[in-house]
DNA sequence: CGTGTAGTTGAGATGCGTCAATAGTTGTGG
DNA sequence: CCACAACTATTGACGCATCTCAACTACACG
């Protein structure tokens, strides 16, 4: 049975350390594991919201199109971590695989066979759910009135944090991504990501390998 | 009992027309209701997160203060709207009155009592978590890469659509308020909003109080 | 009637977008 | 291994939308 206060449980962050697969829900509730190509979309705005899912290795990217070309991206979704929550019976958002990755998808109709649920996975999907409101809020936060400079010290600052490695940041995504990411232009992410190398808060080995070399200035940046 | 398929029938805005009060779940889940002056906080970023909230009259913000006096507003709400979702054990936004307002507060706490809940009230409120979640959502959205003309129309329309009238929208926030849900100045609000009415698009009785007079163009603006 | 707050309007400064050219990177095929 | 093409990223010049600073107006309230 599931009950309000393993749900409030998972909300407050007292995150159990869970994983929605075969392998630890005793079967009960599967995962189907995907594998998608570059650019390939994962499902489509409008499509029917009928799984949520995790990323297994790769990068994900949920965004919105509009009209004249213009995309915005949501947010980036990196391995470990859950997207597909949204409202209503069609999904908001598209979801595109920044680069070859591997997902696994959890239909939300498996759940329901007996009308009973493992109260562990109920308090956990919530808990990405949240998880995802806040990383919206955060974004929209950033997006509000904040300079190029500040929202690409801040993006780098983020990437740093989820990444696993601590030695460098690799970025998936193309500077076009990051640019929808933070509302601004490709131009304008590459210019200010060559002004921070000047400075030397950041060095750049490859385009897409980026290592901090002062964070406490990135952070001065970022506030 | 609470199972999957409550929640992802609320997720999927199948919105059952239950009030969380203490009269429609027969005392079970009591809300307490409490009424804010003009600008009172309802609750502060980092306080803990042990409620959230339904606006039965006025409007609520929820936002976040940055260092500078920089404040960017994530969300207006509504009466009849819910807020308060916040993930962890702390507030990561504050919640203040943007005008006279009566709000209900629901402890999680109030609802673990025995273990068990009424599936209706955790499908409603994960309904409105997952409410607030678009939201987020289309809020960065409109941050991401639109014009000063088109937030405005878009905000406009938004309103237009939650109130309660047709006939016109009775705002309850500042200039300095919508600035700053919008990520603009106070000016370039005024002056936006000047445009509009000097194109004959809106009409202003009062500074507060605006008539849509030509929905389809302020549509086209929007988009 | 005076004072304070909210809103409007104007003029000038500037940060970012746009357009355009250049450079670097990756992949393919000879 | 090199040559070429296609794509991705960087850099530059310029224009414009919005911010900043400032003056003025409207309105509420004592």
């Amino acid at each position: 049975m599931m009950n309000l206060s393993t749900v409030k449980a998972a909300a407050s962050g007292q995150r159990r350390s869970l994983a929605l697969d075969r392998r630890e829900t005793g079967g009960g509730a599967p995962g189907l594991a995907i594998r998608f190509a570059q650019d390939a979309q994962i499902y489509g705005d409008g499509d029917e919201n009928g799984s949520f899912y995790k990323v297994v290795a790769g990068v994900v990217r949920t965004c919105k199109f509009r009209i004249g070309g213009r995309r915005q991206i949501d947010a980036f979704h990196l391995p470990g971590e859950f997207f597909g929550f949204d409202a209503g019976d069609r999904h908001s958002l598209s979801a595109e695989a920044v680069c070859d990755c591997a997902v696994v998808s959890y239909r939300w109709r498996a759940f329901k066979s007996d009308g009973e649920i493992d109260d562990r996975l109920a308090a956990q999907f919530f808990f990405h759910a949240m998880q995802n409101l806040r990383r919206a809020q955060d974004h929209a936060l950033l997006l509000g009135h904040y300079s190029a400079a500040q929202k690409v010290a801040a993006f780098l600052i983020d990437m740093a944090s989820r990444a696993s490695f601590d030695e460098f940041i690799d970025l998936a995504m193309a500077r076009h991504d990051i640019a929808d990411y933070l509302g601004l232009t490709m131009e304008t992410v590459s210019r200010t990501l060559s002004n921070l190398e000047r400075a030397a808060i950041i060095a750049r080995p490859t385009t897409r390998r980026i290592r901090i070399t002062n964070e406490q200035a990135l952070r001065r940046i970022s506030s």
